[in-house]
DNA sequence: CTCTAAATGCGAAAGCTTCTCATTTTTATA
DNA sequence: TATAAAAATGAGAAGCTTTCGCATTTAGAG
């Protein structure tokens, strides 16, 4: 079923690129880590070297496949591409993650970088907070 | 006249701590990493180690002297704290970094993280582009 | 000027990510 | 189905940024 997802991006479907997509689609957790992923097959009892995960993941950023993530300090994660585009907001206490849209503030980011003569290609946004269970 | 700032946040008055002011300061580049710090005051003939340099850009952080932005994917960069925050757009094929400050955007972003149930600590806007230079 | 706590410089080490290359797998073709 | 060329994989080495540990130096209080 996700041999389609793989084969229509132009990549050969192999168990390792199998296995991986795969657990982006059923874990619980969005957003993972290489390393997440890595583990979590590892527990599946699959034998994927982590130089694996990171190519495919990689790869999969590069087809649109999914999305890569560079949060505040640490490692990136990586979640399934959305049909929507949306923005991060995090806890700096638990490191929960929650999602948001917001199309003021994707009008606003346009009309700046038309402003400041850029052509815009992306943007990232993350808030960072207390959440709600945090604050007590 | 930087030893005042200094030792009001409460450090030592060194010659590093001094030195990395300085070039903060003076530097024509507005955003520097540690490694630029760094190879900066080598050329000017200081003789101050890596890890001073990442010490002390990480106290004058805690400090609030600098700001620290963690631009996509590479290295960290610190610039002096301005009296007003503003958020950065860049060049991707040059790296340019232009600066700019949206009160609709503030504002939004509140609202999102009360909406959400967090108490905003924090947020990081990167716009990514390409500018009028770079577009030719 | 002396003394102690703090700061420095150096190299080692950590953490994440990419690279190298011998081996295995995919898939086009016969 | 068998064969072969091209691509992908796994394991470890290596790269990069950043932090640590510790012997030595320095700031600044008394
Ligand atoms: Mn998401
Ligand atoms: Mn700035
Ligand atoms: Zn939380
Ligand atoms: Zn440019």
């Amino acid at each position: 079923m996700e041999s389609k997802d793989i084969r229509a991006v132009g990549l050969k479907v192999t168990l390792p690129r199998l296995k991986i997509l795969d657990m982006l689609q059923s874990s619980g957790t969005k957003h993972l880590s290489a390393e997440d992923v890595y583990k979590a097959l590892l527990e599946d009892g699959e034998e994927i070297g982590l130089a694996t995960v990171y190519r495919v993941l990689t790869q999969f950023e590069g087809a649109g496949l999914v999305n890569r993530h560079y949060f505040e300090g640490g490692n990136s994660v990586f979640e399934l591409s959305q049909e929507e585009h949306h923005d991060h907001i995090l806890c700096v206490k638990c490191g929960r993650v929650d999602e948001f849209f917001d199309e003021l503030i994707e009008q606003r980011q346009k009309v700046i970088a038309e402003e400041k003569g850029y052509q815009m290609t992306d943007h990232s946004l993350y808030i960072y907070g207390v959440c709600s269970d945090c604050a007590k």
